[in-house]
DNA sequence: GTGACAGTAGACAGACCAGTCTGTTATTGT
DNA sequence: ACAATAACAGACTGGTCTGTCTACTGTCAC
């Protein structure tokens, strides 16, 4: 019944604070445990009796950014009323994103640019990215797309497309470059 | 006036062809110095005086597979008649580059995920995604965009978009979807 | 009070990293 | 023949990496 125990948050919530911040900033790999760790304010030992190992931090870390991602963008999506704008406004919500201070391109294309096949940074990639592309599908299907599996598909293109224009481009308009390019294809695929 | 010393080919030619193989396949942050000239059956001291750091060869890696780019592109679209089916052939250029064994996304994004700003890295992406997207620009004008600077950077979002696609989600069917978005975007860039 | 538990600090192991240096061999141009 | 050049093998430095281990500290339940 008791609540916290100290007036910080727990060493697991302080560790995928750190390893959200220096993970996603400096990369995976390149960022070490021991950098994690003291920025976290915590022990090694810690990290490895609630980890187990930097490829399950990894895995953490990455899956708390799925989840974050899919609040913001359920969230986002909220505002809007017809499902034409719903859709678009994935972009939007993306654009959001990419304007934050600090953005440096889609975190799950990041970790796993450099990964084995296996490992944790792609089974979670994978995850995010079906959520993703379900959606697109249901987003699709809303505004009366005649074959919204298709359109999904390249609205995807789109979205990533966006994601790495952003980062390599240094360029913050690449949403809405994605968002008119959304439009133009969503137009066809309703049909007029 | 001396040809080749040796049978095989020069130190620095097997240096760059070994480290494009291992650079390419595993990353240029997770291969080591000691992978590269072993398969490159060279010494460590050669490899310095040659390219001098190991920043260096990732430059000499990324400016040759920027040229090797630019050769199979152009040597591609040489093969369509008309404007449209040039523009459009970009992408099935990068389908062939796709369905290619060995294929593991663009090496200028997943050399620069991990990379940091500055870098050599950085700096040759920055120069081969300059030449794409003039590249589209051309091929957008000749196509009749009524704003081909505008159709360019969407076309350059589905190329993106598809290499990424068909990296992460194992994905060889990317680049057709790609091609299907930019005819679409294409059709109504030039107006009806 | 006492045992259980969660956490801290830091040493340590074993591997790997980039980069330098020494010494040797073979081939070249003159 | 001889000097220069290029390449070889491999030891070595100083650092970083993940992961393990020991020893100590504070807090809670009972």
């Amino acid at each position: 019944m008791s609540v916290q125990t100290s007036a910080r948050s727990s060493a697991r919530d302080r560790l995928l604070a750190a390893a959200d911040e220096l993970f996603y900033q400096g990369g995976v790999h390149t960022v070490g445990i021991d950098r994690v760790i003291e920025r976290a304010g915590v022990a090694k030992a810690t990290l490895y009796s609630v980890f187990g190992s930097k490829e399950e931090l990894i895995r953490s870390y990455l899956a708390a950014r799925h989840v974050a991602r899919q609040e913001r963008m359920t969230r986002g999506l909220a505002r809007y009323g017809t499902p034409r704008d719903r859709l678009l406004g994935a972009f939007d919500v993306l654009g959001e994103a990419i304007a934050e201070p600090g953005f440096r391109g889609c975190a799950f294309a990041n970790a796993s640019a450099e990964a084995l096949p296996g490992s944790a940074a792609v089974q979670v990639s994978d995850e995010s990215r079906a959520w993703l592309r379900s959606l697109f599908v249901e987003l699709g299907h809303a505004a009366g797309a005649a074959d919204p599996e298709r359109l999904a598909r390249q609205l995807v293109l789109l979205y990533d497309g966006a994601s790495v224009a952003a980062r390599m481009d240094r360029d913050p308009g690449a949403a809405a470059a994605a968002r008119a390019a959304a439009a133009t294809l969503l137009d066809a695929a309703v049909g007029s």
